[in-house]
DNA sequence: ACCTGATCCGAGAGCGCTCTCCCACCCGCG
DNA sequence: CGCGGGTGGGAGAGCGCTCTCGGATCAGGT
C-alpha cells in the first residue's frame, strides 16, 4: 500500500544542483559563505526533491538532538486530575517548537521508572530536561541533576543539600498567599483561618508561610491541615468550625479544598461571603467558576510558567560556545507573579 | 562544572572485552550467536564502562527510531480544561515505555503548525503517530495519513472520503448514550430531553445518535444544542424548560453541561432527581462528584483508550517483515465499552 | 604583472553503529 | 584421518550528515 519511497539525501540534492554535499549542507543550515546564484540553485533543488535532513545522521556528528525531555513525576493520580499539567505542557511546547526543538515526554510512577529515566537521560537522546517534581524528598531531581544534563525545574525543588545553582521556575506562592490573606483583612475579617495543602510539597509550604507572614500572631488553631483534595478540604473545614466557631474567613491552599470548605460551610448554615469569606488558590477552571458562590482565588499563569521553563533551558543550551560562563551567572530561581481574582466568595 | 565525559562507544567495549565490535553489538541487541563465556565477558565490559548505545548512530542504519509522535490538535483551549488529555497520555506512555519507545509530543494550534507537523512526520523522526483530531473536517488527519506513517486515531475520525483502513480507538459513545437514556426510562421517566455536544465532533454526534436510538419518536423539541461548555449547558437547559416545561429527565452529552443544567434546574425550583433526573457523560472528576447532587454519568476508560491506541500502533510497526499482511487485515476501529456510574442525580 | 589576502567551494574523513559477508573452527561421518 | 556441514566470531562497508582543510578564484595594492 504505502510504498516506502527512499527519501532524498544530501547527495541527491547536491547532484541535482551540480554542487558538492558541503555546499548543500551550508545552504540548508543557513551558514554564510555561499554566493547568491548558487545558493538559490540549491534551494530550488531542495524544494524539487522535497529534501528533509536526516536528523539521526545530523546528531551523530553534531552531538545535538534539538530535543528536550519533559519529565513528570506523578506517583499519585491527583496530578492528572487537574488541568495544570496540560497547560504547562502547552507553554513548553510553544516555546520549544518556536526554537525547533522536540518535546519528549517521560511520565514516571515508581522507582523502576526512575532508573529508566536516568538511563535515558544518560543515553544522550536529549539536550536537556524539564522536570516537575512535586514532592519533597523525591529522589528524582537529584538523580537527574547527576545525569549532568542542563535542567530546569518546575516548582521550587527541595534538595537535601541545597547546592545552589539549580534553576527553576515557580509561582509566587508565598506572595500570592499574602495577597489572599490581606484581601480578607481588607474586607474587615479578623479571624482568618487557613487550610494547608500537602506539606510535603513546597507550594503548600510556601502558601502556608505566606499566610503566616500576614497572620504572624494568629491563634495556631486557625490552621488546619489538608492535602489538596476536596475531601481534605471538607474535613479541615469541619475541624476549624469545631475548634474555632468564631472564624470569619478561610484561605484554602487550593480551589479544590476551597470548594470542599464551601460545602461544609453551607451545611453548617454559614453564608458565604456574609458570615465567612473564602479565598482559594490556583483559579482552577472550571471548578473555581462553578462553585456556589463562585470562588475568589489566586491565579497563577501556568502556561507562562511552562514557557519560561523552556526558555531558560534553551538559553542554557545555547551557552555551548563559552565554557567559562557555564559555571557562573546561573539564574537560580524565577518567580512568577500571581493575581487575585475577585469573584463572590470574598 | 559538569565535565562532559565522552561516552564510551561500542569500540571501547569491544576493546575492553577483547572482541570485535560486531560481537558486542550482537550481545547488546540480544541476538543469539554468541557463546556464553564470551557473552558474559562482553556484558561485564558494558557494565564497567557504563555503555549506552548511541541512538542516533543506531537509527542511522536501522531506520527505526523507537519513537512515536503523539499529535494533539487543540484549536480551542477547551481541550486543556479537562483532564482527559493527561489520562490518555498516561495510558499511551505506559504502553510505549513498556516497549522501549519514546513519546514525542506535538501540540498544534493552527495551520502553520499543521505544516510543521507534516514536515516533521515526513522527516522520518518517528516510526508512527497517534493522533487526536477532535473536529470533523479537520485537515490534519488526512495530512497525516498522507505522510505515509502508520497511524492510529483517538476518537473516530471523520474522513470526507471514507477510505476505510483507518485504525482508531474510541469509546462506545453511542452505546453509552443508549444506556444513559434507558436508565432514565427505567426510572419511569418519559419525557427525556437531550443536550447535545458540539456537533462538529463525532463524539457528540454519536451520543446524540444513541439518544435517538432509544427515543426514536420523541418530540424533537426535547433536544437542545450545546457545545460541551458549562455555559452552553445552562443555555440549553433554559431553552428546554421554556419550550417543554413538562420534561422529567435530561441526558447531557457531557458532565460540564450537566453541571450547568443542574444549576438552572435549581434556579427554577426543580428538584433533582425528584422532579427532573439528570445524567451526564464522561465521569469527569472532580466535577462529577462535586455537583449538587453528585452526578450520575457514563464513564469511559480514558487511560485504557490511550493504552490501546499505543498497542495498536506498536503492533502495526512490528509488521515490518511481512509486506503482504500490511495491506489487508487492518483492524479498523476498536470500541471501548462504557459504564454507567450511578450517583444521586438520576 | 606579481604577490597577498580574502572569499567561496569541494574533497574527504569520520561520527557510532548494524549487518553482510567470509573465514576459522568444531563436530560427526565415511 | 580427511571431508563436509554447521556455527561462532571478525573484517569492513556504509548509513547521511558535518566540518576541517586546502585549493581555486578574484580583487586590490604596489
Amino acid at each position: 500500500m504505502t510504498e516506502t519511497v527512499p527519501r532524498p539525501t544530501l547527495e541527491a540534492v547536491a547532484a541535482r544542483a551540480g554542487v558538492s554535499r558541503a555546499t548543500v549542507s551550508r545552504v540548508v543550515n543557513g551558514s554564510d559563505g555561499v554566493r547568491e546564484p548558487l545558493a538559490e540553485r540549491v534551494r530550488q533543488a531542495v524544494d524539487e526533491l522535497g529534501y528533509v535532513p536526516n536528523q539521526a545522521a545530523r546528531s551523530l556528528v553534531t552531538k545535538r538532538h534539538d530535543a528536550v525531555a519533559v519529565i513528570v513525576a506523578e506517583p499519585e493520580t491527583r496530578v492528572f486530575a487537574d488541568p495544570f499539567f496540560a497547560r504547562q505542557l502547552r507553554g513548553i511546547s510553544k516555546e520549544l517548537t518556536a526554537h525547533d526543538n522536540q518535546l519528549v515526554l517521560l511520565l514516571t510512577e515508581d522507582r523502576a521508572d526512575h532508573v529508566r529515566v536516568g538511563r535515558y537521560l544518560a543515553g544522550g537522546h536529549v539536550d536537556g530536561a524539564l522536570v516537575f517534581s512535586l514532592h519533597i524528598d523525591d529522589p528524582l531531581p537529584e538523580l537527574i541533576q547527576r545525569a549532568g544534563l542542563p535542567t530546569v525545574f518546575g516548582g521550587r525543588p527541595d534538595f537535601n543539600g541545597g547546592r545552589g545553582g539549580v534553576s527553576y521556575v515557580d509561582s509566587d506562592n508565598r506572595g500570592g498567599a499574602r495577597d489572599a490573606v490581606r484581601h480578607l483583612l481588607g474586607l474587615g475579617r479578623r479571624r482568618v483561618a487557613h487550610i494547608t495543602g500537602a506539606l510535603d510539597q513546597t507550594s503548600a509550604v510556601d502558601r502556608h508561610d505566606g499566610y503566616r507572614d500576614v497572620m504572624a500572631d494568629a491563634d495556631p488553631r486557625l490552621v488546619a491541615r489538608g492535602d489538596f483534595t476536596p475531601a481534605s478540604g471538607e474535613r479541615a473545614m469541619r475541624e476549624l468550625l469545631g475548634r474555632h466557631p468564631g472564624l470569619d474567613a478561610v484561605f484554602a491552599a487550593n480551589d479544590l479544598m476551597a470548594a470542599g470548605a464551601l460545602r461544609v460551610l453551607r451545611e453548617h448554615g454559614r453564608r458565604v461571603p456574609e458570615d465567612v469569606a473564602v479565598v482559594g488558590f490556583d483559579d482552577m477552571l472550571p471548578i473555581a467558576e462553578q462553585t456556589e458562590p463562585p470562588l475568589t482565588t489566586v491565579r497563577q499563569d501556568i502556561e507562562e510558567m511552562g514557557r519560561l521553563m523552556a526558555r531558560l533551558l534553551l538559553r542554557d543550551l545555547d551557552h555551548t560556545g563559552t565554557p567559562e560562563e557555564t559555571s557562573g551567572a546561573r539564574p537560580d530561581g524565577l518567580i512568577l507573579p500571581t493575581t487575585l481574582i475577585r469573584r463572590s466568595s470574598a
